[in-house]
DNA sequence: TCCCTGCGGGAAAGGGCTTTCTCTGCGGTA
DNA sequence: TACCGCAGAGAAAGCCCTTTCCCGCAGGGA
């Protein structure tokens, strides 16, 4: 590869002054050196080795992002929202996925870290684990020292600055919608229980269902991965176990995805027979028939207030930003079937066979 | 941030002995030492700088990949198997997001030239932009001057190791089932008329149609964005031009979907009145209803192969790996209707009135 | 006893760039 | 004419590591 020292004995000048040229340093250079260096860097193919770059400024510029998945849509439209704030201010964005393995998380902040990131945002749900939530802490508080600045969202465990989906209303939400629709026999399509946002968000669903005075039993709980594939198990799972279930709350839209595809297999009409909510409203839950009812997060406006907390002033004060969630009425809830208004909920079991069909 | 010789400082070695210990170099130190290095990096929280440690290093390990948009289920496949095999040989990926854009492509391969990379992967459509397209080859060339590999997906401009899917013959594969179900009035949603991926796809199409005596007039193609909106303005396009359309072939699956959108919103039935076929069988592909008929690409074996390609031996003679396309018949095509058998493609614009409907 | 070998450790030379500092030569002022 | 100031260019000092080279010392063989 050719070098700065390359081009400047090309052009017949010294390495500083074709720095200046190729970087546009406000010290003046006199046009005919200007056009020599310019021609030699055309010449040579010349590109600036970065990490030497970035090892000679001082400043950091680019700014890391943990995620779990950024082809999960959840992610994809935050990380969109991000990137829009991020090139209006030229910085790069360092993306990467932990895949939700909190090991690599940690792994990641250091490898961000080393990379000199000016800043740091984690997004997506936090861990219920103690050890884990320490050690992030810890590294995330070293990082700080250092001066740089972080950002989470969707998380609890960090102390600064965060942008919150408040998925503990948007699970009320789907439970109230349900309740007013007549279901008593709720099941719900979790994702793993490890997760605060899966935690949060049954809260609030379970919260609405005793407002409307039922309750949510475990057994009525399926925990599984937050995809399509999770959220199709656990409604087989939910269905074996209570036949008369006339309802289903899946955590994600992926999950919900699932859960019609079970449905479907079964011959069991959304919403005539079973209603289904799903979270997060993404592209796709426009498209499925029928079409998604679902709880809709500003997603996209997350990663914006996310990247413009970090990179302005930072503040004495954490600050932490909740955005409200909302219902989005579609095609797939409806009012509880009518043979099952005053049964529902206390035979379980009576048709395990029917229903697994 | 603490350096390798606040380090060293604190364990009272020298930078060489700290650098050992940390790499775990071959040369040995005892046990004392490494100790006390080992200590002092706990205390500090010292992450090594990756760029000096980049610079110092004279083996360049990161791979750099070029995509239009990560989240874009075409690419999160293809980067899948890109990642597995990396990940397998403990390489770290860099990815961009060009978002069809050449010039940022351009960009892209500078600033990855820039920060190093051993290896380059450009994934998607090429363009046809001969302008474009000398500069691209020029800037790859020049890379692999400086002995860096390249591979790309699914693009015919560079000359070196390719990974191919067949994208010809699953065009080919799509218009031949719509013809052997009696499809003549067939319309076409596009992608940029600028990408080869849509040329290529046409020309597949056109060849099967040709071979069963029909022919593809222009105003059946509609060009669009290669996603679910531009798919589904596309085929209100389509339709509002020629109602007497029997089937739909949409260049990729969000398209499609976009495509069954505007289907479902005038009340046509399919595959009863209209069938419709997709293109490279994404996720999401089994989940819509109906379900999509589509060709399948083998999105991630293409990722494997390219990185294997790319980090592999360089062989004296350029390799081309062409995937094979596959039709995956759901439930979105179908026999022509009935009343349409004899009719089609001969009175387009008859009845726009009610198929606008 | 002397020399050679090998081990554990440090000194120092880069790696490619930015940036401060220094130097030269010119035009302008007293 | 002598001096000052400044514009434009180069020299050189880092930035933080890795790695080669070298050194001192202890142990073993002659």
């Amino acid at each position: 590869m050719a070098t700065l020292s390359d081009v400047a004995r090309r052009a017949g000048v010294s390495p500083a002054t074709a720095s200046r040229v190729i970087n546009g340093s406000s010290k003046p250079v006199t046009d005919e050196l200007r056009e020599r260096v310019l021609a030699a860097v055309a010449e040579l193919q010349y590109v600036p080795n970065a990490h030497a770059q970035l090892l000679a400024r001082s400043h950091r510029s680019a700014v890391g992002v943990i995620v779990h998945d950024v082809s999960d849509p959840y992610f994809a439209e935050i990380t969109r929202g991000l990137q829009r704030v991020a090139t209006d201010q030229g910085r790069l964005l360092m993306i990467c996925n932990s895949y939700r393995d909190p090991d690599r998380e940690l792994e990641y902040v250091e490898l961000l870290r080393g990379h000199q990131v000016a800043a740091l945002i984690l997004a997506g749900s936090g861990y219920h684990d103690d050890a884990f939530t320490r050690q992030l802490n810890e590294k995330l508080t070293a990082y700080e020292a250092t001066g740089g600045r972080v950002v989470v969202i969707g998380r609890h465990e960090h102390s600064g600055d965060a942008v919150m989906p408040d998925n503990r209303s948007g699970g009320y939400l789907a439970g109230r919608e349900l309740c007013e629709l007549g279901h008593r026999a709720i099941g719900v399509v979790a994702g793993p229980r490890i997760l605060t946002t899966t935690t949060d968000r049954l809260a609030g669903l379970r919260q609405a269902l005793a407002e409307h005075g039922h309750d949510l039993p475990e057994q009525r709980i399926r925990y599984a991965e937050f995809d399509r594939d999770g959220g199709a198990e656990a409604t087989a799972a939910l269905l074996d176990a209570d036949p008369e279930l006339t309802a289903i709350v899946a955590l994600n839209d992926s999950m919900a995805i699932g859960a019609l595809a079970t449905l479907r297999g079964r011959s069991m009409p959304v919403p005539q027979r079973v209603s289904v909510v799903g979270f997060d409203d993404m592209p796709i839950a426009r498209d499925v028939t029928p079409a998604l009812t679902t709880v809709r997060l500003p997603l996209v406006d997350m990663g914006v207030r996310a990247m413009s907390l970090v990179l302005g002033a930072e503040a004495p004060a954490p600050r932490v930003d909740v955005l409200p969630a909302e219902l989005i009425r579609r095609d797939t809830a409806g009012p509880v079937p009518h043979q099952q208004r005053e049964t529902a909920a206390s035979v379980p079991h009576a048709r395990r066979g029917d229903a697994t069909a």
